[in-house]
DNA sequence: TTGAAAGCGTTACCAC
DNA sequence: GTGGTAACGCTTTCAA
């Protein structure tokens, strides 16, 4: 592999200066037209491409790049996140590094690191489930990069966020299904052990609890909803091993629209009609979810929304002094056909 | 907004070189604990960071940078080739810039611009709908740097591309309605007076005229297809228009799943049965295609795949001498429900 | 119309 | 331990 053209290359050949070089190049005036055609000729010859770096570095001038890291990258809701950054970082002329850390901590370090490497002005990521805080996060923030961390939450940060009150959501997906007559449901959960999956069960066990009725082990079912495209047959499973049970549920909580399109899937193959035998409420507001037949009750997330405020804080970050901002949006229930109560 | 601070005016300030203030920060031996104690202090409270332009280019060496241009970022199909084009870029050390152009050809030049300026090694693109190759792709090719076409097609582009057979696909699809005794086919196009949108409609009518049919002006409807969430509206509506004609047609062929969407739910809602009165097929395997009821017969685009054969094209692209990659896949349709035939 | 030379901010080398 | 200085490749100014 030989070495990159530069203009010098080409001045040296042509015995001429490296200014009529860059004249010619850059279409200035002031060029014997002659020549100016010899050195196009040349440079073309060569292969001659201007070094960005250097053009960048003497006049300047750098865009400025932010670093976002989501978990998976063609999910409806990361990627509508990511919509919602790129929305506001075009505005402000930033460009967007994205990756994908498919739900692997070290993946995960390693892209951040990159990001590092590559001088991202800040990052906003989506942590994984069993993300590190101290491997990942700290160092960044060391090196005094702004970051915000959005969806998912670790323990003990104190920093910028964006996130949705999945506590909230889930009791209120709970109550409900309680308000609605159902009396034995079950709730599909992911398997994560922080953070959103274990915010929305905190919250259906909360209001199970609140309707004084002891949670059941069994009608709970934890699953692995890491693969999109193996979710909604992850919820037809889990559907049935609920339905083996010797009580089965009468009405499905389930933590996301998918897994609930699933649970829909079981039903219409088994004939247990929706709602009256079985209510099912999932967890996104999905496109999928008003289309599909009962058009499913689900909690309302607007990534959109998510990524604009949390690249707003990527800025506001940038140009503050340690200050901190913070945001955890409501979630609103939305009720359609599939909860609308037993017969 | 004061100006960056520097290496320089570390030293300056503290009356010493920028040597020595270069190897406190960088960690390097041979220096006084105290003036390193000092100096970090001084470049913490003037919130040094170093000029990555400047390094990288003393050190000649940059974490490849590769722009990725999507007309629609959280688009199943789209958001799925970001993730292939991803999974590669990964393995390889390199980063992804990525874009939305929004199907707006202004803002996709000059996001393709921004990517230039930003110094990327390479570009991979859908165009959008009516992306200018004069205005859009020949600057890039001018500077020689690679770039892979995907999913839409430029007349007169002769370079790298990873495409589908969109011909192909509404020819098999069409050719499976009339193979499954529909008589009056029709067609839900894009506006696309280009690539894709019109591709398919080429081989509607060529399956049509295979069949000795004459393709009936009427029953082609021309939507627009731009904005994701009112996507499947604009089918439901298109539908209503056929459905205002003399004489119905007994099929319909969509240019997109989300189209077929909006046909579905405009024959549920005016009790046309599917299939048996009217027989739909898609385009895309959304996932939602498996999930709606009836199941959607589809032409099937692995956006996967070409992502990271996109990806690949582009490797090989920055290594050889002029060199063109180019792949066609062919499209399967995968029929279910919607499309079994009249009663 | 052309060319020399001084930067852009960092890094590497050599001398003190 | 520390400092001076020459690169990296391009752009801009000033002088010829």
């Amino acid at each position: 592999m030989s070495k990159r053209t530069k203009l010098k290359d080409i001045a040296d050949q042509l015995g001429i200066s490296i200014t009529t070089v860059y004249r010619a190049l850059n279409n200035k005036s002031d060029i014997n037209l002659e020549t100016k055609r010899e050195i196009l000729e040349l440079a073309n010859k060569l292969g001659y491409r201007p070094n960005l770096l250097a053009t960048s570095l003497r006049k300047n001038k750098m865009i400025p790049l932010v670093g976002v890291l989501l978990p998976i990258i063609n999910h409806y809701f990361f990627s509508t996140v990511l919509k919602g950054i790129m929305a506001k970082a075009h505005s402000q002329n930033t460009l967007i590094i994205a990756g994908e850390s498919l739900q692997n901590p070290v993946k995960e370090k390693k892209i951040l690191d990159q990001f590092m490497d590559q001088g991202v002005s800040g990052i906003i990521m989506a942590p994984t489930r069993n993300s590190n805080f101290e491997k990942s996060i700290i160092p960044i923030l060391h090196k005094r990069t702004p970051i915000v961390i959005i969806d998912r939450m670790y323990d003990h940060y104190r920093g910028n966020y964006v996130l949705t009150d999945d506590f909230g959501g889930g009791f209120k997906a709970t109550q409900h299904l309680l308000d609605n007559g159902y009396k034995r449901i079950a709730h599909i959960s992911s398997l994560d052990n922080i953070s959103i999956g274990a915010e929305r069960r905190k919250g259906y066990i909360e209001a199970l609890n609140a309707a004084g009725i002891i949670p059941n082990e069994e009608y709970i079912i934890l699953t692995d909803i890491d693969n999109p495209d193996a979710v909604i047959e992850k919820g037809y499973e889990a559907t049935a091993r609920l339905f083996k049970l010797k009580n089965p549920p009468d009405a499905v909580f389930a933590v996301t629209d998918d897994i609930a399109i699933g649970v829909i899937e079981y039903a219409k193959e088994n004939n247990i009609s929706i709602p009256e035998d079985l209510g099912i409420v999932g967890f996104s507001n999905s496109k999928m979810s008003n289309y599909i037949r009962p058009r499913l009750s689900t909690v309302e997330q607007n990534g959109f929304e998510m990524g604009q405020l949390a690249f707003d804080y990527f800025t506001k970050a940038s140009s503050s002094y340690g200050e901190v901002f913070q945001k955890t949006f409501d979630l609103n229930l939305i009720i359609r056909e599939s909860s609308l109560g037993k017969k």
